[in-house]
Order: C-alpha cells, then sequence, then structure tokens
DNA sequence: ATTAACTGTGTACAAGCGTGCACAATATGC
DNA sequence: GCATATTGTGCACGCTTGTACACAGTTAAT
C-alpha cells in the first residue's frame, strides 16, 4: 500500500461514518464512545486519537459535512425555477425529498442543535444562521418585500429558518409513517410558511 | 418514622429532582446513569429499581411534571388581559419570564424534543400538540379570523407553537448573555409572531 | 402478636469506558 | 540506503456502568 495520507483520511472517513451510523441506528450521539466507534470503524480504540481529539473533535467535523449538504441542498432549490406563487410548494417539495436522501445528516443536525456539548449546539445554530443569511440575500435580490426595513428581514428570515428546521426534526420521526402522512406534511408546512410571507407581504413598519 | 407511602414518595422525588439537577448543570439527560441519580439522591443504585424502571421511566414521569408546569403558565398567560395589539407583545414577555423561572423544566423539554428516547419524544411532543390545540380553543374564542377554515387554524396554532418552542431553544442558551441581547430576544420574537398573525389575518381560503 | 409486604442496603460480577504506553510496520525526507 | 515521522496495534490500568441477589429494618395487615 502506498500513500500515507491517503490511508489516514480512509481510516477518518470511516471514523466519521461509523459514528453517523449509529445516529442513523437512532441512538443518539452523545452516547457514543470511542471504543464503539473505532470498533464499528474497524480499528484498535487507540486508533481513533490519531484522528480527534476527543468525540467533541468528531462531532464539530461532522458539523463541517453537515455544512456541505446544506449549501448543496441550498443549490439545489436556488436553481428551482418556479413561478413566484408557487415557489413555496416548490421548495417545500424538494426541501423534503432532500431531506429524505440525506436523512442521517439532518438526524445529526437535529440531535445536535440542542443534544450536544454547548461548542457542537453552536457550531450548528451558526450554519443555520448562514442559511439565514443567504435567504436574506435570495428575498433581497427578488426584491419583493421593498417597504420592509432591513432587520425585519433578518427576523423573518430567521423565521422561516426556525419553522423549517423545527419541522424538520417532525419529519424525521415520519420514516415509517404512510407516505399520505408526508404528503399531509408537506402541505402543513407549505400553508404555515405562505401564512408567514403573507404576513411579510402585509407587514407595515411599526 | 411513619408512614411508608410518604417516605416512598420523598426518595422518589429525590431522584425525580436529582436528575433534573442534573440537567441544570449543563449535561444531557441521556448521560446520566442509574448509579449517579442514585448517588445524588443519596440513595443506593440499587434502590433506584423500587420506583422506575429504568431512566426511560423517570424521564416519562418528567414529562408529566413539565406537563403542569405547561398548564401552569398556559393559565398564568390567559388571565393576562392585555389589548388586543398588544397581546402578542404581552404574552411573549410573560413566556420569556416564565421560562427563566421554570428554567430547569424547559431546558429538559428541549433536550427531549430531539434528543432522547423515541418515547419520551412522543411524549414531549403530544405535550405540545395538546398546547396547540387549547390555543386553537383560545382563537375560536376570541372570534378572531372568522374566514378561515379549521384545518388552518390548526396549522396556526402548530406554527406558533412551534416558533415558540424553537425559540425556547435559543433563549435558554441566553443565559448568562447580558439583559440587552434578552431584550433584543423577546423583540425579535414579538416581531415574528406578529408577522405570522397579520398572515393570518389576511389568509385568504385557497 | 405474628406474619407478610415493602423499601432501602451491601456486596458482587461481568462488561464497557477513556486513555497512557511501548511497540511494529511502513511511507517519506534526506 | 538510512534515519525519521507517522499510523495502527496490543496491553494495562483504574474507573463506571447495569443489575442480580441476599438481607435488614419498618410498616401494614391479619
Amino acid at each position: 500500500m502506498k500513500n500515507r495520507q491517503e490511508r489516514k483520511l480512509l481510516t477518518r472517513q470511516s471514523l466519521m461514518s461509523a459514528a453517523l451510523q449509529w445516529v442513523e441506528e437512532g441512538q443518539h450521539f452523545s452516547s457514543l464512545s470511542i471504543r464503539e466507534v473505532a470498533k464499528r470503524a474497524g480499528v484498535v480504540p487507540t486508533a481513533f486519537y490519531r484522528h480527534f481529539k476527543d468525540m467533541d473533535d468528531l462531532a464539530l467535523n461532522l458539523v463541517d459535512e453537515l455544512s456541505l449538504v446544506l449549501r448543496q441542498l441550498m443549490r439545489e432549490v436556488r436553481q428551482e425555477r418556479a413561478s413566484p406563487t408557487r415557489i413555496i410548494e416548490a421548495s417545500v417539495q424538494q426541501y423534503c425529498q432532500y431531506v429524505a436522501s440525506q436523512r442521517v445528516f439532518f438526524l445529526f443536525m437535529s440531535q445536535s442543535m440542542t443534544g450536544g456539548t454547548t461548542v457542537v449546539r453552536q457550531a450548528v445554530r451558526s450554519e443555520l444562521q448562514y442559511f439565514a443569511k443567504e435567504l436574506v440575500v435570495d428575498l433581497r435580490r427578488l426584491d419583493l418585500l421593498p417597504n420592509m426595513e432591513p432587520a425585519m428581514v433578518d427576523h423573518l428570515a430567521d423565521l422561516t429558518i426556525s419553522t423549517v428546521a423545527f419541522a424538520t426534526v417532525q419529519l424525521l420521526d415520519l420514516v415509517d409513517s404512510g407516505p399520505q402522512a408526508r404528503q399531509a406534511f408537506e402541505y402543513k408546512l407549505t400553508r404555515q410558511l405562505q401564512l408567514i410571507y403573507i404576513g411579510a407581504a402585509n407587514w407595515r413598519r411599526a
């Protein structure tokens, strides 16, 4: 075998996906031990330290991967060119599909939003804030809401992200419910976001 | 000492408040062991089983206590008689105050919404659903939104609860930030809820 | 008054935990 | 080609974990 860096990267990824596998099985990340993740990655426990300082360190690196997943999602949703009236509907549909396809990352995210260590929680939250910021950019670019003061646009974006994030937690538990339950969920989320943006359209500065 | 049931209830409560103490210290409930909670309650580990089947059982009983806290909150907010235009502002203010005073319960709730076992998660979520249902009752009673179909009122209430619940998670991390940060938070949440209810007022059935 | 039920104690065990340390294998820099 | 740095191994240590079991003290039931 050649190339030491490649080999290292390989076991590093083994460790990270072993951690995700743990989450995918319904376990909480915080209950994952170094020994367990090493066993699943097929290495000896102490080898863990060649890659990560501790489990928190691993979690932060998972957040970085999650960040890539979210950026990819943003790209996909943005290139969707639906009519303005149907843009929410289309985005929700696409989002739900994406959550299903990248399920484990969103599981990890929803766990870490409230669950993990302070630093991990903060890391995930700053990802969401970045998301909200990008949404603000989009709202400006579409040039709807010209009457709204900037601070309120921020609050609007924050509310949007909050709503979607909270809904995601519910969506993730709907895995073994029938497709009609998912349909109803999509419908509900769509209506709720429409409600918010009707509010935004009718907002008069206070 | 007399009265066995009283004594039993006492150590039972010791166990439960020991668990809450653990959460209050910033630890995650799922990382609390039987031995640790027993130690903190001042009993021997095996005594735990005289009261609870396992930690999940204890968690469910904590959810029951949480339920009482939430009902108390609902009562307090309801007897607040602010003008219709200021009702959101007043409710948010009162809510934030209540979260601060019952901090540990809301910490436990926010952990269990996404963190714990499936059964605990479901239990907390059904508490929130109950809350949403009560909100629907209130909205009907105030007889605003006569144009809105019942299903949409449900979605509105759900969105309200989601928003507040998600905001609570943020609020709980604002404990050591200054009072101006809390002020800003209250302002943001108020604006967001106003946004939602402006949307509701302008909703036309689809 | 005696018996039974209950609640908490103490001990014990196997399993799992984090992690320090010496060592083997091997790719890399000179 | 040789010295070095890096990656993974294996072992060891002391600690914590869940829980089984026998037992003690006390209250409740008869």
